[in-house]
DNA sequence: TCGTGTCTACGAATAAATTCGTAGAAAAAT
DNA sequence: ATTTTTCTACGAATTTATTCGTAGACACGA
């Protein structure tokens, strides 16, 4: 199964599904302009009809379904976050680090304050990957 | 200095200046497309105007800038490769990861196989960035 | 019942990125 | 000298993403 590629605005309805489970439109559009809302680079609030009609495509594209409950309709995203974050993460690093994982990472790691606990949560995932490269 | 955000045609083309130095846009156009030729995932090679084009918005923006060599146009990218990756990763990491970078990091280095002498950079930079931490 | 609000569907305006055609000037080739 | 090639500039078509207005259906309260 192929995974589609969300533009900017269908990834942050892709995150309120995924954090919110099945939502209306309604529901939506709230939880979005909140998040709007609070970020203050973010884009200006959505009107309700812009958000109906940007789920509507995403159900086109099969990056959500929707089963109907009496008048309104409940969507929930049909693809997984991971793998989402995943097509994404593989696309942008082609496009901005040329294909070098590595480089993103180092850059990533630079970039950041990086907390203690996230520090060591990376250290784990890294011996990890060594120890099953010994295999 | 504000540093502006490049779209990804944009981003081909600095690559190609990062990495040639100063060329003229037959060259740019030319590698560009040799380029693509070699990546089955790419888009359709670029016709001569439109790689000009795309420099002359680049020269507008200040992504680039010029100097006149006879008859021709001699540009140069005027943003850093660091910095714009830098800005790009920010940007990719609120959109994509809602800001978590260490979750970015985390799918990064779950997906790809990362090589030995990658990790090791990797474990050299966490170090580095714990010592600091302590000060 | 009648108005008011909430829903969906859908067309279309707007915006942003990309692509390319055409024209004119200058150089190079024949 | 004249034809062909190689530049730049620039307008405009195309494509994709985003935004929103309007209309019709239905429900609910006064």
């Amino acid at each position: 199964m192929n995974i589609a590629r969300p533009t900017d605005s269908e990834l942050e309805i892709l995150h309120i599904l995924w954090s919110q489970g099945p939502s209306n439109v309604r529901t939506v559009n709230d939880l979005l302009n909140e998040q709007r809302r609070n970020n203050p680079s973010a884009k200006e609030a959505a009107g309700y009809t812009t958000t109906l009609k940007l789920i509507q495509i995403m159900l086109e594209k099969g990056l959500v379904t929707r089963v109907e409950e009496g008048r309104t309709h409940i969507y929930t995203a049909s693809v997984q976050e991971r793998d989402t974050q995943g097509v994404l993460l593989q696309q942008f690093v082609d496009n901005a680090f040329k294909g070098s994982t590595a480089r993103l990472v180092m850059q990533a790691l630079g970039n950041h304050e990086a907390s203690t606990e996230e520090l060591d949560e990376i250290k784990a995932l890294i011996a990890k990957i060594e120890s099953e490269n010994k295999l």
